[in-house]
DNA sequence: TAACGAGTTATTGGATACAATCTTAGGCAA
DNA sequence: TTGCCTAAGATTGTATCCAATAACTCGTTA
């Protein structure tokens, strides 16, 4: 599923890679300023490559560029993000479905394994690392590269908001999602790409419509 | 729906407008390789520009880039084309459904003019030109920005498809797009919006099926 | 003759220097 | 005090130069 390799050297990708890690793990939050000649000497390099990291990354929806003003870390408004949950509702199901039939015998043990693991899971950084290595592991069956991508691009830009509403709900709220995902790897499991499809969509869904219940799960600028 | 503006200046971004505009137009062909230097010559510029407005494209799908080597005009395999007609058939039903509802009177007869011209016309690239506006125009009520992008890129990186596809049907093969055309818009004009997106849906979907039923239609590096 | 390999050339990637633009600070006037 | 205007500072955009990598040529050898 994702772009991999890049097998030696490349400057601009190494930087483009690291900031992309730093600003998921949360330590940019939304809205604020990069500026680029910080991000060369943090990666003791000029401002040629970080620049061309930046576009990348402005590319991926991760940061905003405006130019000959600057660089800011993406913030979506609560309405941009049921505008991708809303994609997410019609490609992801979309995508499992190109890819269930090519899920080997390893990868539903990894994805039975990962399920286990966000039950018994408290800590909210790992359940989010969880969840979204469940999700894309049940896509990676699916020969496509361009879908992919696009589905990559859906979970980064959302990142921030699945932080913010993870943290909400804290101890047992996400109690639904777990459930769902087990209901979905056994639909999987059995072949039954409808079934999977419709579990999917539901459980994609039914977070769009609890985020929108809770409009004060981030205000941009918060955290 | 575009990105308009760029009130002043900014090289990179004519730069990248500009080889758009002709990627788009088929003046480069799938597969061709781009020079850096070329461009910058071409354009009064340095290589500099030149190559932002090179990552540019290749985020939206243009070009490809790899490191190190160069630039090529991107080509689709028939499979990946395919792929982008199913994303297409999933999302742009729902970008009609929220810009329906915001229409105006003006639109509606515009998209009534396009859709008569098409009728009228003969020649292939102002087809192809009337036919994208028409469909992006039934979308401009959207106030989404970031679905735009992607409906846009999709229709980009499909583009030289459309074109091989176009050539191939020539006289009236396209007669059935004509009036799918029709009849989604007089269930936009009804406010249908449940009907507009069958329709729609019905559209692409009949589109890539009649590709796929003509796999010689655009072998890379032919044209 | 075909295949392998070293050296040359062309092209891209990165670093530095300069120009253009925006932002901000400070002063002046209403 | 508030608003606007001007000027200095900071930051981004572009040009040029050098380094690194890849492609190509040509010669050698099995």
């Amino acid at each position: 599923m994702s772009v991999s390799s890049e097998s030696e050297l490349a400057t601009s990708h190494r930087i483009a890679a690291a900031l992309k890690e730093e600003i998921l793990s949360g330590l940019y939050p939304p809205g604020v300023r990069i500026r680029q000649e910080d991000i060369a000497e943090q990666y003791g390099a000029s401002r040629s490559p970080v620049r061309e990291a930046l576009r990348m990354l402005d590319a991926q929806g991760l940061i905003k560029l405006v130019a000959h003003t600057g660089a800011w870390i993406a913030e979506l408004s609560l309405s941009e993000c049921e505008e991708m949950y809303q994609i997410r509702e019609r490609i992801e199901p979309l995508i499992l479905h190109m890819s269930i039939p090519n899920l080997s015998a390893d990868v539903l043990e990894e994805l039975q394994r990962l399920a286990t693991a966000m039950e018994e899971n408290r800590d909210i950084e790992t359940f989010l690392k969880l969840d979204r290595e469940f999700h894309l592991l049940t896509y990676s069956g699916a020969q496509t590269a361009l879908l992919g991508e696009m589905v990559d691009r859906l979970w980064n830009t959302t990142q921030h908001y699945r932080r913010a509403y993870t943290k909400l709900l804290a101890g047992n709220g996400f109690k639904p999602a777990l459930y769902e995902h087990f209901l979905m790897l056994s639909a999987i499991k059995k072949l039954d790409v409808e079934d999977a499809e419709r579990i999917l969509y539901g459980h994609i869904r039914r977070t769009r419509l609890e985020l929108s219940q809770h409009p004060g799960v981030f205000t941009p600028g918060n955290q």
